[in-house]
DNA sequence: GCGACAG
DNA sequence: ATCTTGTCGC
């Protein structure tokens, strides 16, 4: 079993981690929200990253989740994992990771490989109280989580140019788009996150840190895995593979007569 | 109180 | 997120 499994195991195994009622689990954000930390991130030195992601039935019959490990130089898949599970916390705008993590926490104790970043589908420091997904797994494991979401939740924003790597500062505040978010961080205003253009005339993609990498470093990591397509490889080979395995899972259930 | 609201 | 057919455009 690798360190990351065994770290994985206990945290999952952890009630204090799992609050099963709404109002506990926003004060463990408020509370580890502290623990979050900005380092520099080398774009050029990361090797390998974990693209993760979660696939629902619409009732809440079934959930997979996967994580996909790709070479950020070749963009291959080094090696991808999905795994099924069951709904533990309902679906809460901003309350989100308590409904992700668990599955996906499960996936990557199943990894082989050991990733030097992992990416997120949704927010870090671009949340309400700066805990998004990207933010609660770094800070639970303690290592280098990116954010990367394609859509907003919080925080205020200009529209960046058409071309692919032009973006905007996200900063703090009520989702609203601005004139000029620039100037707003220019003259103080809280940075939370990056509107990123990854495709030319293609809606961007939002990223924030997660934990222990900073926003030029993060930015620059999805702008690279985003050559082609407007969401970073790692996230949607994670996107498409655990759709697949929710599928099967089900197929699987009604052939044993479910 | 009203509207907004990652996946 | 999911469910779901066709359709518009490079």
């Amino acid at each position: 079993m690798s360190d990351i499994a065994e770290r994985v195991g206990r945290i999952l195994d952890d009630p204090e981690n799992w609050p099963s009622d709404p109002r506990e689990a926003v004060a463990l954000q408020r509370r580890k929200a502290a623990l979050v930390r900005e380092e520099r991130l080398d774009a050029a030195s990361v090797r390998t990253i974990a693209g993760l992601d979660v696939s629902y039935a619409k009732d809440d019959t079934a959930l997979a989740a996967a994580a996909v490990v790709v070479d950020v130089a070749t963009l291959e898949v080094v090696e991808s994992v999905a795994i099924d599970s069951e709904v533990s916390f309902p679906y809460i705008s901003g309350l989100f990771s308590f409904r992700e993590l668990p599955p996906v926490l499960k996936a990557l104790g199943r990894l082989r490989t050991t990733p030097d970043v992992y990416l997120c589908d949704g927010f870090g420091l671009a949340h309400p109280r700066r805990f998004g997904v990207a933010s609660h797994l770094g800070v639970l494991l303690d290592l280098p989580v990116v954010g990367s979401a394609k859509s907003v939740l919080y925080g205020r924003h200009s529209v960046p140019g058409d071309e692919r790597g032009s973006w905007t500062p996200m900063v703090a505040g009520r989702s609203e788009i601005v004139p000029d978010s620039a100037a707003l961080a220019a003259d103080g205003a809280e940075v939370i996150g990056r509107v990123l253009r990854t495709r030319t005339g293609v809606k961007p993609v939002y990223v924030s840190v997660g934990h222990r990498v900073d926003l030029e470093g993060a930015a620059d990591l999805v702008l690279r895995l985003s050559p082609r397509y407007r969401v970073p490889e790692p996230v949607r080979h994670a996107d498409r593979l655990c759709g697949e395995h929710r599928k099967e899972t089900l197929a699987a259930r009604r052939a044993h007569g479910e």
